[in-house]
DNA sequence: TATACAAACGACCGATCGTTCGTATAGTTT
DNA sequence: AAACTATACGAACGATCGGTCGTTTGTATA
């Protein structure tokens, strides 16, 4: 039988664990969250952990696929149900602002603590936060593609260019709120790729004024 | 006698120190950065520190102080050389560019690494950084202000907005140039600025067409 | 009912963390 | 020369780190 209750019951406080530590891990980052204190966090001991994971790094490298799926989750599919072209694009950058806004998670963004601790050490984490930054990066950048195919932005539109510029002008969103100017920068971020998306559309009207 | 051959020593000592602890924090953190790497790095003792400061914290502190320094040498100081309103604008962001493009610090910025890492952890290094952090930004309005009034940048450009946007697709360059496209990432942030400051400007001939 | 196995635990390991303490040395003041 | 002081050190501390080991508990299979 795969009916198997011991791997259903090990499965469900693995996605416990996970949980906890993508929300701890948003806060302190992977490798600042000791397994101590997830243990304490979860109500578990920290030496079973080693009954789902062979390390710390494998850990860690769940954690970071659990993440995605949740980024996906939240962010991409709700852009996905906007109407293709540039207001899929806002929707995209309205998604992961209302994303940063809840607090789904308490420390804002799992993947910019996690690539600001990672982008200059070496190793399999490293490797997989870069290749999922990659992904995003090409997803924005298919969504811009299709929004010119669309006619929905002029033919200069780089989708590079404005991948990043998007990309960048909503990241900065987790530390300007959080020590800086509070929601003032999710209105900041909001406004910037609204404006620079109504500039570069030929109908503006498809976009919010404000 | 003001003059002390040991303060002058100790003097010099702190400041190698300091020197090494922001060039190893814009790597791994202030906090991830361990005062038994620091000693090694530095060729001293670990406990030598505590001749110098109090505690970790205390270093910590005047590890931002050097940073600021640091920063108001290499990148404020350049632009304010530049003759003042949107040219001096660009400037500061082209300093900024090649303080990263440089590779001043071996982890790209200080400010970055060390804001992702206490964004969300409470205490007096925070406050620090927190204060650092709002100065630059009133900084980048000044010059915004300042650029207004020259009528170099059309009156509707709001100062915080627009300081938002320089800053963030600025900074944002640490994490893309190091994982995910490389110096690519500093043609997007430079271009990305100037289109934007040449949109707003009357006067776009005093800017680099490219 | 007996056997096999996954899940979870407590106890413990060596290494490293920030920090303290006592001491030795070099340079200044008396 | 004696007294003083800033600098720097080695040894050691308790706490915590990631990780191992042996064991117990509960479930599924034979």
């Amino acid at each position: 039988m795969t009916q198997d209750g011991r791997r259903l019951r090990g499965l469900r406080s693995r996605e416990v664990i996970l949980e906890q530590a993508v929300g701890l891990a948003s806060v302190e980052g992977l490798d600042g969250l000791s397994l101590g204190r997830l243990a304490a966090a979860t109500g578990t001991s920290k030496s079973g952990f080693f009954a789902h994971w062979r390390d710390k790094e494998q850990l860690q490298l769940d954690a970071v696929e659990w993440a995605a799926r949740q980024w996906k989750e939240h962010v991409v599919a709700p852009a996905m149900s906007a109407p293709a072209g540039v207001r899929r694009l806002f929707a995209l950058h309205e998604a992961r602002l209302r994303f940063y806004g809840d607090g789904v998670l308490p420390g804002g963004c799992f993947f910019f603590t996690v690539q600001a601790e990672f982008d200059d050490r070496p190793g399999a984490v490293h490797d997989r936060v870069a290749r999922a930054m990659g992904e995003w990066q090409e997803f924005i950048q298919r969504l811009v593609a299709q929004a010119k195919e669309l006619g929905e932005l002029v033919e200069g539109a780089d989708p590079a260019q404005l991948a990043y510029e998007i990309d960048a002008l909503g990241e900065m969103v987790i530390i300007h709120s959080r020590l800086h100017d509070g929601p003032a920068a999710l209105a900041h971020a909001r406004r910037a790729v609204l404006q620079r998306l109504r500039a570069l559309c030929p109908e503006p009207a498809l976009l919010p004024e404000d």
